[in-house]
DNA sequence: CCCTCCCCTTGAACGCTGTTCAGCGCATAG
DNA sequence: CTATGCGCTGAACAGCGTTCAAGGGGAGGG
């Protein structure tokens, strides 16, 4: 086996150490020396394959997004309706983050360099989520423009985000964990139905 | 001056460096050491005061609270209008945030000792924001029951809060923040038209 | 007023981080 | 097979939160 090789297979088994140790311990529980120790080798090897743990973190998070584009999209080509469609992908979305609740928070909680732009592929990866929600919404809201169900599409999907990350942190726990379900379906069901009326505008 | 009177004074004083420490270089820059210094005191009193950088952080982040709350109180009091009354608060509550970033991310990311529960405070204070949202929200939709009227409170709670702190973490800015006034209308004003009564009351 | 005792303050030291780098050993090319 | 260069090594470094033995200063009794 050539040295690229060994080194390729390294990196996978570290990325592999790491998402095995978040998991457990949580990403507050990351040291490079039980890595290096995980993965048999020394801890100087592993910043020549990354930059710093940082970067392994965002590898791992790389998987993350990866799982998380798998289950909300199998969810959605599941369901015909629109508006079911809405909903079956926020509750994909929460039982991902249920299921794995410190892979899912470090892809939020990782620290990135100060000043460093997030890794295109977040936005990106994010992106194509935003127009699978704005698909189904743009044949359920057709009082709103294009901009509008790009801006709901997104106000949805952090409004469910957040629900659920409220509700890990133990702090404030706005919507408790079993509940989620019965408040997406309340959130999207509200905000799905299309209005003739605009209610008051911000008066300008 | 007794002695308590000067520890009392000294414990205020750090709480202030520690805020204003906190609000310069948020809460990753918050040093025990740099703490001393600006307080004029040796790092190890600071452990005669507080059992840790967490409580005091801790500290800072109950004012914090109490300025949230106020700033959302103010709002509500100045709109008569239930559906503006609401999406007010939401404006108040990410004006705060922008305005105020560094404090305000500092009461989400602040490490609570693993296995402490949150501060009774953290609950009580939030307790009394939901119950400020129900208010408006129980003339609104009278289609739901107190059970959904509660839960649908904590749920925009959490949709707006998202909504917050996705756009303030650069890693994925769901909605940007200058939208942030926008969506919330979107979202709030979507939630609150009850669907039974639909109805648009056409001004003659 | 002074002395004594006790508690509070002090800051060097400890243990634990992420990260580095000089030197070593091995794979690779000739 | 040998010489060379590159990747691996792990002790060392800087910096963090936290501790604690030792010293000093305030409060109360003589």
């Amino acid at each position: 086996m050539s040295v690229a090789e060994r080194r390729a297979e390294l990196r996978e088994t570290l990325i592999a150490a790491a998402e095995a140790r978040i998991a457990r311990d949580g990403l507050a529980g990351l040291r490079a020396r039980d890595l290096a120790a995980d993965a048999g080798c020394a801890v100087g090897t592993i910043y020549t394959l990354f930059d710093d743990l940082s970067a392994l973190v965002l590898a791992v998070n790389a998987r993350t997004f990866q799982a998380i584009g798998q289950t909300v999209t199998a969810a959605v080509a599941a369901e015909p309706d629109p508006a079911r469609q809405l909903i079956v992908m926020g509750h994909a979305y929460a039982r991902f983050a249920a299921e794995n609740p410190a892979q899912w928070q470090a892809v939020f909680d990782v620290a990135l360099k100060t000043g460093a732009e997030a890794p295109a592929w977040y936005a990106e990866a994010v992106s194509g989520l935003f127009d699978i929600i704005a698909a189904p919404l743009t044949q359920l809201r057709t009082d709103l423009g294009p901009g509008e169900i790009r801006l709901l599409s997104r106000a949805l999907f952090a409004a469910v985000h957040g629900m659920v990350r409220l509700s890990q942190e133990d702090r404030i726990s706005a919507v408790p964990t079993p509940a989620i379900p019965e408040a997406i379906e309340l959130l999207i069901g509200s905000a799905v139905r299309a209005p003739k009326a605009s209610v008051d505008r911000k008066p300008s």
